[in-house]
DNA sequence: TTTCCGCGTCGAAGCGCTTCGACTGACTAT
DNA sequence: ATAGTCAGTCGAAGCGCTTCGACGCGGAAA
């Protein structure tokens, strides 16, 4: 192994000087610098992370929080996991995994060994309890998602109450007024990850605004959930004829069971998805939906962080917005109505 | 942050006895063990990663690298990941995510930084250009996949040749012969990840002994391609009854497909999926299938790489047997074929 | 009783790096 | 000419931990 002294002494400069040369933190002539780079490139030197953690108290780490659970589109936490790492990576940091599993322990090893510099939450719930450790510790963080309570808090989310809204008004301009909302399985809402809530929050305000009716049903994915979700929903509201899934594993069995039952979309009934563009876009009728901005939020959240541990950067809520795209799933509402 | 040194100079002894009260490396009396622990309670002692790091040269921590394209099934890569995360835990390490981008750039820098004291590596090609770094080092390192040579290699992977008999056996002894099997997309056999070639030699092979006639077509995942895909396999052969699907994205199409035509899964059609669990189940019909045990794989990988770092293991080529269940997607042929 | 062994503990020497203060010249301002 | 400045470099002091050799002491063996 390489070490610090060894590329001194073949540069024939001092280990301080090469230190320098590779942090920048003092100037350095062009000459030395030159010499120096020349022999790190020709002995294979690499720092000891171990060393210059340190010395330096500082890891290059940014833990990385993700929920063990699965019940939730896995796909868009990947796509998370795979933005902080790559966005890390371009500032220089590296990324920790950690699984939910460890909690609150996880939280505390970390900051107390420090080991990571910053970590990222993701699957906040509402009154997380890993949230007054955060409060408590000097490590920044940031979380993505959103708690009831953000005070000294940095959060990245979509923002949900928005998209709710943002769905509802799409079918409303189309001329629906009966919406159904095919929502997470239940146990997403008993956890109280909040952003099921949100969504439905903001969709009722607008849609009362609006004078739409609105009909919300916990959904389980598969199709036989599905078929008796569906079962109740007409059961209880003939006349729906707009839907708004936020539950990617109920979107295909919506359409095949819609499809089966002889209503037509969109020319029928119109449905609006909360879903990543990915699933939208396979699916059997191509979906009009609201995209969940995995990448950005994984890419904000370590910008955040790398903000916070420059100095720079502040607590904040950061609430993406919502876009919507349509696609073949809705249309105006059939005049027989 | 409190320091060993402190929590030494609570429970009145030397700071190397702290050290062997926590690695058990050397004996301790019972009631010094037992003040040094009240004392690391008291004080909410945690060691310093990196210190323990620079002096043992020893990171606790294995790299997982994980491929940045998401062309294939992410649930399975994200269910390795946490298996591999949790594994890791009970063991006593951290993970560190890497994503392929670096390349083997990532190799290099993390043995020679010692960020990592070993490595798991995901997506590995059949000729991947991280293999010859991983034999030059003396850095354990454990893959999941197969390359072409596997010397000098620790691999963990699904028998996928045995995968693909195992499917073509089970559609034989239903009766069907004209078998047609539904690859990845193109794009996976271009980049030779190896078990989709795997997997369609040990189906060939084994079908040429059962006499049957395979057709194989690889096929991007989503309806459009999926269409087109079905239309020119009956097309080749109107006689198919028996499907093998390695490509979780053409499940739900082809079912849907299929029904469209009106051939019945299984009484005209017999469909067999090379597939996570949760795919088979909560498809329109319950599919018999071989399932990828990611969880196995990443739990294998982790215990490979431990027994490694502890001075036992060696290396040796994992691969798990394959598993077929059976479930609503296969039956025996159609009598009037 | 003496010798030996091994258990339990301590002190000290690093591990490879960062960083601070200090030093040397060359150069500018007065 | 002299003081002041600043870029460029060095030496040394740690960062918090592990680990090795050494030491003292009680009990077993002689």
């Amino acid at each position: 192994m390489v070490t610090l002294a060894e590329v001194a002494q073949h540069a024939g400069v001092s280990a301080s000087t090469v230190s320098y040369v590779l942090s920048g933190k003092r100037s350095i002539s062009a000459t030395t610098r030159q010499r120096v780079e020349e022999s790190i490139r020709e002995l294979g030197y690499h720092p000891n992370a171990g060393a210059r953690a340190l010395a330096s108290s500082r890891s290059n780490i940014i833990a990385l929080m993700i929920p063990l659970r699965t019940d939730m589109y896995v796909p868009v936490m990947m796509e998370i996991a795979i933005a902080v790492a790559t966005t890390a990576r371009t500032h220089g940091y590296d990324v920790l995994l950690l699984t939910g599993e460890e909690g609150p322990d996880a939280v505390r090893r970390v900051t107390g060994s420090g080991l990571a510099d910053a970590m990222i939450l993701m699957d906040v719930e509402l009154d997380d309890d890993r949230l007054p450790l955060l409060r408590g510790t000097d490590q920044p963080s940031v979380l993505i998602g959103l708690p009831a309570d953000t005070t000294g808090l940095t959060c990245v989310d979509l923002d949900f109450a928005a998209t709710g809204a943002l769905c509802v008004e799409h079918l409303a301009m189309l001329g629906h007024r009966d919406i159904a909302v095919i929502g997470e399985a239940p146990a997403v809402y008993e956890r109280h990850t909040g952003f099921a809530e949100r969504t439905l929050d903001g969709l009722r305000a607008r849609a009362r605004e609006l004078g739409l009716r609105v009909l919300h049903r916990p959904c389980e994915g598969g199709y036989d959930a599905m078929a008796a979700t569906l079962a109740r929903v007409f059961d209880e509201r003939p006349a729906t004829t707009g839907f708004v899934v936020q539950n990617e594993s109920a979107v295909e069995p919506l359409l095949a069971l819609l499809r089966q039952q002889g209503r037509a979309v969109p020319e029928d009934v119109s449905v609006v998805g909360i879903c990543p563009d990915q699933v939208a876009t396979q699916a059997s009728v191509r979906l009009t939906s609201v995209a969940i901005p995995a990448q950005e939020m994984g890419r904000h959240a370590v910008e955040q962080l790398v903000a916070k541990l420059d100095g720079r950067g502040s607590d904040e809520v950061l609430l993406l917005a919502p876009e919507l795209t349509v696609r073949a799933s809705t249309g105006p509402v059939p005049s027989g109505s």
